[in-house]
DNA sequence: CGTGGGACCTGAACGC
DNA sequence: TGCGTTCAGGTCCCAC
């Protein structure tokens, strides 16, 4: 589910309350969440040591515990919060890590796609990811967007070309970019291009003042609900009317990905 | 190099 | 009510 601005809102309100804190013991109700690690390797290493920040590099959060980091991925269903049980009622959490003052930091997953892992730097995520799009200039789309035919669609989703664009904000920004999703990158013109960077900044950063989209699982590790579906454009409304030209929007599957556009307002 | 398919998983929604 | 199907914000791996 998560994308840049549903991870962002996460870090965002869990720093105040992490930041500072004593990590204990972790728990794997799940041990496949550890991702090749095991339990009594982290819990040699993590128990006692301070939580100094949390931030958040593509779609990845950073927490930086003594002198190595905890990254967590949330990948579809994944949720981070912080709660005075371990498991309280939430049947789904896989992994925990106690905290000072009887907290503990739960990551509660459905589907068992996300991963918490441990590591002693973070450079391997920068095999992985290309630049924050929110660093970026919309002119630095100009360089970005090259060097392929793929749809355009399928590039802006790979986290090599630009970090934290999922499947929900691509189609957004292509929307309101007009850019048709099966346009090949390399037959973009530079004015694409910039307005296409434009629209990603716009919509991420929008997204983010929404404090990121709940759809079906994501919440803030408040617990509340996100109010940024309440403005999607296309996502999800094949079907209705577009509320700019009112012609259908439609979707189709590309690069497996549900595909949503309005092919008279995207060219 | 790029793409298509499948794998990894569970739950919600929908059709009959 | 119940069963079967389809779909889901992501990423990785393999075959072609």
């Amino acid at each position: 589910m998560p994308e840049l601005p549903e991870v962002e809102t996460v870090v965002r309100g869990l720093a105040p309350q992490l930041s500072g804190a004593i990590a204990g013991e972790a728990i794997a109700q799940w041990p496949g969440v550890l991702d090749g690690w095991s339990l009594a390797e982290m819990n040699a290493c993590i128990p006692g040591q301070v939580v100094e920040s949390i931030h958040r590099r593509g779609k990845y959060i950073c927490i930086k515990v003594g002198p190595g980091y905890l990254v967590v991925h949330l990948r579809m269903t994944g949720r981070l919060y912080i709660s005075d049980q371990p498991n309280g009622d939430d049947k789904w959490v896989r992994f925990s890590l106690g905290l000072d003052q009887n907290r503990w930091l739960a990551f509660s997953d459905a589907r068992k796609f996300g991963r918490v892992t441990a590591v002693d730097d973070l450079n391997y995520l920068e095999t992985k990811l290309g630049p924050e799009p929110l660093t970026l200039k919309p002119t630095d789309f100009k360089k970005i967007l090259q060097g392929s035919r793929r749809a355009v669609k399928t590039f802006l989703l790979d986290q090599k070309r630009i970090a934290g664009v999922g499947n929900i904000y691509a189609d957004e920004a292509l929307f309101r970019a007009k850019i048709l999703p099966t346009r090949p990158v390399d037959e973009l013109s530079d004015r694409e291009r910039t307005a296409l960077g434009k629209e990603v900044i716009a919509v991420l950063s929008q997204a983010i003042n929404y404090e990121g989209a709940t759809i079906s699982w994501y919440r803030k590790p408040d617990g509340s609900q996100g109010e940024s579906q309440k403005h999607f454009t296309v996502y999800g409304k094949g079907g209705q009317a577009c509320e700019v030209c009112s012609g259908m929007i439609e979707k189709m599957v590309l690069g497996q990905r549900g595909t949503h556009y309005c092919p008279r307002c995207q060219k």
